[in-house]
Order: structure tokens, then sequence, then C-alpha cells
DNA sequence: CAAGATCGTGCATTCGTATGCATTCGTCCC
DNA sequence: GGGACGAATGCATACGAATGCACGATCTTG
């Protein structure tokens, strides 16, 4: 088992030609005849060969990987499962181009992203669940400035050439939703999520909420804001804080579905009933939010598209060509949760 | 920006030393005196030098990476968030001792197992997610064959020196939560989760629900058992087929905590109460467990534990040492969701 | 004080592949 | 028929760090 792994020589001396025709024939290259090619790669399947990724990464100065960072909050704070179905698409998708994944959870600092360039350990990097765009700012610069290619999901932020982003459309979604919400017969709102140059994604989803109130007249009051970060225990207090405010209230607008379940525990501890006495939609569209009863509102985003689209924009990146930021389209999924 | 990068000579250079001395200095080597070691470590710090990963690994033979195969059911299918929690303290822990983590989810082929070998892409291999032991049985004796290390999660499967497992007290928790709704008075049980020799986890839950039903000679019927993956829907439609099959029925012990909120959805569109009419107990306790209503009662497993176990035992395994498969401790987690 | 022991460092080679350049051979055309 | 050209292949080297071995200097000891 342990014993000498096949090389590129093994088959070069089975084949009867040299390394470098073997090293040729595996990549596909033109200036080795198609026969022995064929054949080449014939010996090579019969023996189990498999280039040496350590060996051809060195001679090749490429890795033929693709880092993820999934940025924390806090250290070992729970993970929005949203990210997960991201993760798995962006794990296909990589998969699909030939790319190893390598995947680190936390936060992002001045030392990781020099780490990373200088160890080469990937060709480019996915950044997911970066929030605080301000404390992030000397970083993201640093590494544009290295020149290491990298994708940010859901923060609006890209060097052209070097860096793109993808993101979906969330200022629009938050406005239809909240729309729907208003035809509904609802008038008394509040949105639940923490906003800030710091959080892109809640922030966008907060102008488009805002922007459906003010085009049907409706009034909004600060004190129906309520900062939060997505996670159920947030959403729950603070529905406590909105109650505690006094005043009608029959429509929350939660900008996440986690945010959206804690929301609609609290609403039901305190003897109100989703949709009959307050409305509650959420954004993401998790599996689950089809089982919450009364099943969930939310806007559904397209993991799946989101993790493909990742990948491409950063191997464009590191193959050099042009790449454009993406606003993937969402999705409205009519449950029960908003009263119809 | 691109200009060369800083070599293992180029500290050489600045030091006043040879490269030999400059590599070993920054492995810690004893073979290098005290002064020179910091001198050369300092200088190295100076000038943003990180050791090439790419050449290390060739030389040393060695990749100082983990890699972990999340074993999809079907492509692209939904995955537990509780794989989200163990991928994220995995990713800590092997973060911790140094290792790169690499991701992929697929299905466990022998392709993907003779590629990881040869081509020399990670050290050891972390499975979850198995779930059909059978069919993967073929691989897991080449993987075993092969001398790769592996950790498997879940599946007590493994062969000494090459490989181990870790799992958590799967029978004695359903046990015991079986008996505590025992306790509370129900007596008109049912299971859902497929069992097989295909799934250890449900099985061996499955073996303790019959146990504790067993010793309070509380009759089962094999109609109340219904097979379902861990997903909602499954949950869902497995409760609609127990309440086809009509009889008494007060208590439902899921698989898992997805299966049972999909049951509890399923309970409460019939118009039944939970826990009123029936109670309902989970598996994993997924945080959004606490927020479900009525809150589910479920069991806990030590996610944070389990990754850390994981990787502990991957690298020890790589290290030739001697690793004894783990069976983790679990809480229970006493909701709303069982009647007290 | 000589001879061995010890410590610290440098030299040279190696890991397995990729690739620029040289070489060979066959073909084509004037 | 000879020279030129292109295609196919081989040769030699480089990628950057790790490591066995040799060597010089310092230290120990009888």
């Amino acid at each position: 088992m342990k014993s000498t792994k096949t090389t590129s020589l093994d088959i070069a001396a089975r084949a009867g030609v040299s390394q470098s025709t073997v090293s040729r024939a595996l990549r596909d290259s033109p200036q080795v005849s198609a026969a022995t090619r064929r054949q080449i790669q014939r010996i090579a399947k019969e023996m189990g060969y498999t280039v040496d990724r350590n060996a051809s990464r060195l001679r090749a100065q490429t890795t033929s990987t693709l880092a993820l960072l999934l940025c924390e909050d806090e250290p070992e704070s729970h993970i929005n499962p949203f990210f997960l179905s991201i993760l798995s698409s962006v794990a296909h998708a990589a998969a699909g181009h030939g790319y190893d994944l390598l995947v680190t959870f936390q936060q992002l600092s001045e030392n990781w992203v020099q780490d990373f360039q200088d160890a080469h350990r990937a060709d480019g990097i996915m950044l997911l669940g970066i929030r605080d765009r301000e404390s992030y700012d000397a970083q993201l610069i640093a590494l544009a400035a290295s020149g290491t290619p990298f994708v940010i999901w859901g923060l609006d932020y890209h060097v052209p050439g070097v860096s793109s982003y993808v993101t979906c459309q969330n200022e629009q979604s938050a406005r239809e939703i909240t729309t729907h919400l208003i035809r509904l017969g609802h008038r008394h709102f509040a949105f639940v999520g923490r906003t800030s140059a710091a959080n892109p994604e809640f922030t966008h989803r907060y102008h488009g909420y805002l922007d459906a109130l003010a085009s049907h007249a409706i009034a909004t009051d600060p004190g129906r804001h309520i900062a939060a970060n997505s996670a159920e225990a947030e959403g729950y207090d603070a529905v406590e804080a909105l109650l505690a405010g006094g005043g009608p209230l029959d429509a929350i607008v939660c900008a996440s579905d986690l945010i959206a379940i804690g929301a609609m525990a609290a609403l039901r501890d305190r003897g109100l009933d989703v949709p009959g006495d307050v409305a509650v939609v959420g954004y993401d569209d998790l599996p689950i939010a089809q089982y919450t009863r009364p099943a969930l509102t939310t806007v559904r985003q397209d993991t799946e598209l989101a993790g493909r689209k990742l990948v491409e924009h950063l191997i464009r990146l590191i193959a050099g060509q042009v790449v454009l930021p993406d606003e993937l389209p969402v999705s409205l999924m009519i449950r029960q949760s908003c009263g119809a």
C-alpha cells in the first residue's frame, strides 16, 4: 500500500516516452500527437495514476484551489443555515470546475489575508457573511491591493479586475413584500434587522421597506425599527421590545427567516395570533420556512445560483477576465404568516 | 504587487545564514541555536514571509490538510443544518491544529477515494452524513486498504490504526427521552425515522425507543414505525401516514429535529394539538428547536465537542497513534412539545 | 594538552511536475 | 535532390522548502 506511488516517470517508462511527453499528454497539450496522447492516457488510467497536486502546484505556481471564508460575528456563534445552502452549491460548482475548496470559519483578519496570499493556499477567495463593512474595510483594501482575486457575497464592494460581488435584489424584493402586506390591508408596520453602513443586505432591505411604506403614504416611526442580527433570539427580543413600546402593530417585516421565526415565537408567547393579529414575513426562504405554523411568507434567494455565480466570478477573475457584479433575482414565497 | 515573492532564500540572505538554517529555524528545530532562531523568525516576520505550502508539501510529502466529505443522499439535496454546526466546529479545530480544511459535498464514490489518496490532497478524511452503510461498505474498505486515515461520524465502523469513528449515545438517549414520555403518561407511541443496517444512528435511536417501551410493557406495532429521512417533508408525510392508519396515538418520537418539525406541522394542519393531543420529540437540538411553538423537546448533541473530537481522532491517526472510537454524551432538552 | 564529544551551520540533493529550448524525423517544394 | 519547415518528442532545469551528511568550532575530559 504505502509502497512507492506511481509518478509520471512510471507512466513514461511504461509508455516508452519521456516524462515531459507524459506531462503534456495528460494536460491534453496539442503538442503531443493524438495517438500518443490517447495511449498515455490509457496507461495512466490503467496504472491508477493521478497527478500529484503539490508538485504540479509548485511547478505551475497555481493552486487549483478556491478558498471560502465564512465570517463569523463572534467566534463559535451559530451560523445561519442559509449559508449552508450556499456552501453546498459552491462546493459543487468548485468541484465541477476542477477546483478544491478550502473552507475557513473565522473573522476576517489581516493575518488571515496575508497568510493566504503568501502561502499560496488558494487562487482566490470567496467571502461570505461579511457584515460589518466598516471594520472590514482595511482588510478588503489590503486584499485588493495584494492582487488576490476575491468575490464577496452580499456586500456591494468591488475593485474592477480584482474583485467582484454577488448579491440579490434586496431593496426591490423588500419593497415587493412590504407592498404585498400593504395590499393585504396592514397599516402598522415594524422592521426588525440591524441596519448600518455595516450591514448592507439588511440595510437595502430596510430601504425597500421604507420605500414601499412611503409610496403608500404610510407613516413610520423610528421606534418601529429594531436592530437585530440574524438569529431567532434577537427576533424574539425585538418583538418583546416592540410590544413593550405599545401602539398598534399589525405587520412585522423581518430581515431574515431566523429573525422571523424568533418573532413568531414571541408573538405566540404573548398570546398574539399570526397572522390574525400581526403578520410576519421573513427573508431567505430556509427550508424550514415551509414548516413553521403558520408557514412563513418570505423572499426566496436562489442559493444554488448564488453559489454557482460566486464560483464563476472568482474563476473568471483568476483567469484575468472581466467580471461584472451580479444582482440575482429573487422570488416572493407567499405563505400563511402574512395573512394571505 | 505581483513582484517576486519572498522565499526562504531571501530570509537567508537577509539574516546572513543558509537557506537550510532558515528552514530549520522556522520549524523550531532544536538544531538551530536559540539566538539564531529568534533572529530568523524576527526577520521572517518583518519581511512578511510565509512558508509556501506547496513546496513544503512536495518536499515533506505531507499536506497539512484535512478533508471533510459531506455525503449527500441525492445530489443537491438539502443538508441538515446540524451538519453546519459540526462543520463549523471542525473548521475551528482544524485551524487550531494548523491544518487546512478541504470540503467536499458529494456521494462517496470509488473515484473520489482514489483521487484523494493519489493526488495527495489531504492527510486524512472525515466522513459526515454516511447513511447507507451497505452501499458504502466497499468504499470504506477500499479507503481503509489504501491506508488513508479517516474518521466517520455516526457510523460505528472502524479499522484499528487506520480509521476511527465518533458518534453519540444514540441508543441510551433515545431510551431516556422515550422513558420521559412514558413517565408523562403517554402510552400510544410511534417512531419516525428510517432504520436499517444502512442508517446506524436512526437505528440505534429506534432500538433505544423500543427498549424503553419494552421495559414498561408498552406494546408496539410495526405500523407505528414510519421510515423517514431527516427532512421536514418526510416527517410531515410520516404523520399523515400515521394518522391515516388510525388508532390511538399520543406520542411521536422522531429521529431528528427536522422530522419533528415536519411532524408538528402535519399534526397542526390536522387540527391536533401538540402536546395536548400528541407529544412530539426530536433529536439534535438545532438552534431552532427552542423557537418552534411549542418549543421542541429533543436530545442535544454537542456539536462543538463532536467537531473537536473528529479532528483530534484524525490527527492522531495521521500521526500513527492509537485511537479509540468515541461515543459522546448527550443531554435531554425538555421543552414544551412533550407535554412537560 | 590531546582526543573525542557536542553543537551549530552549510552544502547538496530531493520531492514530482511543467515547460523553454534543442533535437529528430518526415514532408514538401523549388 | 537538397534545403527548409513543421510536427512530435526529449533534455534539462526550475519551482521552494526540507533534510541527510559533512564540516568547523567549541567544549569536555582523562
